[in-house]
DNA sequence: GAGACTCTTACAAGGTTCTTACCATCCTAT
DNA sequence: ATAGGATGGTAAGAACCTTGTAAGAGTCTC
């Protein structure tokens, strides 16, 4: 007997404290194509705790079938699969009216690097190296459910947003300060945009490195210093005295409009 | 010289061990299981280095006792342990009511047999091949509590309050009395945001001490009465004559709506 | 109304957190 | 390859907050 068995036994399904993808009113559905039955069912137990609605197939057939079936919201995939490897079905599905739309996270085994590229060019929405943490594959299928359904709705890239003499296009990357240009770096433009985006609130160094740098950075919290401070150079008119992007002294940033 | 005098002798901050986990409050506990005694070491020294607090042991079994004990914010679990090997004692713990939620980082030895150990190691939150450094693993660490508190605190701060003319909203940390925004400190904030939940509830220097700075706090209760003045001197239209945060003579303080 | 207790106010010391400047590393385009 | 920009990290100093003390004002009790 393997994991499958003592999952089971111990199913801590029955004391988990449902909390729910958010205010969704129904329920999300995801499709686990992989043909090992541990990683199935970890990833269908994680999945389930965060309320999503799961099937699971072992192979890429049945996975081209399933998804016909269910039209799930999401397919997380693995690569290596008897009968039809994962890149395969990716194509195929991408190649289908039905199945081009659903978005896709790869499964890949350590050290295939390659296989990244190939996943990303043939459609694939995300992909995530094995051996993964439960916790960070459902991070990526909210992030990719997130992304995706923003973008059907139309919230491509934001609204450009504009503060008395600041003005944050988002679609041009640029920022312009009392009509002049300001050139911002990726990561200076990113952060600023963030912060725009919720004035008014206060967020502390981790959450900007969580919301900025992304789930998996491993850095300082000092890194968003560094940064705040050379955005204040570019944008505040005077550094030292920033009138937008505020110090909130022992907790951490707040952008304060006008 | 009276009794104040004999108790600045003793004051008790001087031999505190001021040692800061960011701007956390409370310092952080994680558990090392490791039978290697000199990995226990030197991940210890680093780890307490950082400001964390450490408890080691050294197999699989002493693991789950402990985590069942302590309930430790991180654990630290070598793969390769006398009793009860580590993806054991992960697979045990994410089947458990209470240690399900408790992040886990694996240390693997290199090039063991990965292909099957890929597909068990599932279950922890990140994984360290060793020989690793000690500042590798505390990056690591610093991560892995990043991505998961984020999780658990990003969405709890509590609800804006209103009382006639005194706005607290917790997301940006500000107060506005009459229009006008004033500025708080952490301290400052905190205190008044206490006390606006439990309007009318009186409460006295100690239990404002445990709830606002925390049960491990050993400091005067002068403490709050300084920051009650400041408090008032910043919020109230007339500090002498205080219209929220009133005195009551002989016990402590209470807020007192509108 | 006096004494004892409690609270308010002002202030200084010490610590923590932010800013600033600088350096190392990585990536990219020439 | 190499130069340049972007990014991430570190250390010193400044700015600010926190905290304890002491003196003065207020309040309660006898």
């Amino acid at each position: 007997m393997g994991i499958s068995g003592l999952l089971a036994t111990y199913n801590p399904l029955t004391y988990l404290p449902l909390l729910s993808v958010r205010n969704m009113a129904k329920k999300q559905k995801i499709l686990v194509v992989d043909d090992a039955p541990n990683i199935r069912e970890v990833v269908e137990l994680y999945l389930r705790r965060e309320g999503y609605e799961v099937a699971t197939v072992t192979d890429g057939a049945a996975a081209l079938v399933a998804t016909q079936r269910d039209t799930p919201d999401l397919i997380i995939l693995d690569i290596m699969l008897p009968r039809l490897d994962g890149l395969e079905v990716c194509r195929r599905l991408r190649a289908s009216a039905s199945g081009a739309g659903i978005p896709i996270i790869m499964l890949t085994a350590k050290g295939e690097e390659t296989d990244r590229v190939v996943g990303l060019e043939l459609g694939a929405d995300d992909y995530v190296a094995k051996p993964f943490s439960p916790r960070e594959l459902v991070a990526r299928v909210k992030a990719v459910l997130r992304r995706t359904q923003a973008e059907s709705t139309g919230v491509d890239t934001g609204p450009t947003l504009e503060f008395g003499s600041l003005l944050i296009d988002p679609k041009r990357r640029t920022v312009t300060v009392a009509g002049r240009q300001v050139d911002l770096t990726v990561k200076e433009f990113d952060l600023l945009y963030f912060l725009a985006r919720h004035p008014g609130q206060v967020f502390n160094r981790e959450q900007l490195l969580d919301h900025v740098w992304g789930y998996d950075f491993y850095g300082d919290a000092s890194t968003v210093t560094v940064h705040v401070r050379r955005l204040r150079e570019k944008v505040e008119p005077d550094p030292a005295q920033p009138r937008w992007i505020v110090t909130v002294w022992g907790v951490g940033y707040r952008f304060e409009e006008g």
